[in-house]
DNA sequence: CGGAATCCCCACGGATACTG
DNA sequence: CAGTATCCGTGGGGATTCCG
């Protein structure tokens, strides 16, 4: 019976429509070109200043680091850490436990480029 | 000894830069706004074709569609099939066997959106 | 040092129309 | 149906300069 098989397909275009919609919340908050690295580099370093920070990701510019550095702080991913008592005055940046939640999905996209690194090696040749 | 501090600070350097680099790597082929989502929709549906996966994926254009489709296909995420025999022409979409090595990631990311989003809901009150 | 302000460009992608 | 062609706006982000 075709039934069973539009039956089948309705369900799929349900549970295929909630994992683009969560997938999609995700992708809003640390998608673009640089979000994922920030965060990945606070995580290892610990506490970190700006300007190491801009020196360990080749390639961004202080203004967009400025700019995704506001924004992680307003999703609560980066805290910002002001000691005004030095001169000049030092401000360092921490990851945050909430970042931290973003563990696995580092891990299984790190260990995901790892392989596919590989692969296009050997397609290569 | 100050030795040990900066024996470490580097050794996080280098596992931290190593990580950026694996995930630069991930990001530079699903990165953008439609991949991830072409591809989920693709495995959870089987085959489809053009117009019904628009309509599954809200937001995306046609041109923007068919760019996509052309590069996950070149990159082995997507098979095309064109069914030639009848008219109007059918072209059917296929996930690779590849592209379901990406089956962790995309967990990992759906169960984070969906964690984040309650959390946001709870910040909302 | 840690940014903010300004300028400017171009490529990503939306809208629309057309084709085999 | 399954795209392609063309036009066009805009905003992401680079380069540079300035400030506390």
């Amino acid at each position: 019976m075709e039934n069973q098989d539009q039956i089948c397909k309705n369900a799929c275009k349900v549970t295929c429509s909630e994992n683009l919609a969560a997938v999609e919340d995700a992708l809003y908050v640390i998608s673009g070109k640089w979000k994922l690295k920030i965060i990945i580099v606070l995580q290892e370093m610990g506490n970190i200043r700006f300007n190491e920070l801009q020196r360990l990701i080749p390639g961004i510019s202080a203004r967009v680091l400025s700019n995704e550095l506001k924004d992680l702080e307003l999703n609560g991913f980066v805290k910002r850490v002001v000691h005004a008592e030095q001169t000049p005055v030092v401000v360092e940046y921490i990851s945050t436990d909430y970042s931290r939640t973003l563990k696995s999905v580092i891990i299984s996209l790190s260990e995901w480029g790892k392989t596919h690194k590989r692969n296009i090696r050997e397609d290569a040749f």
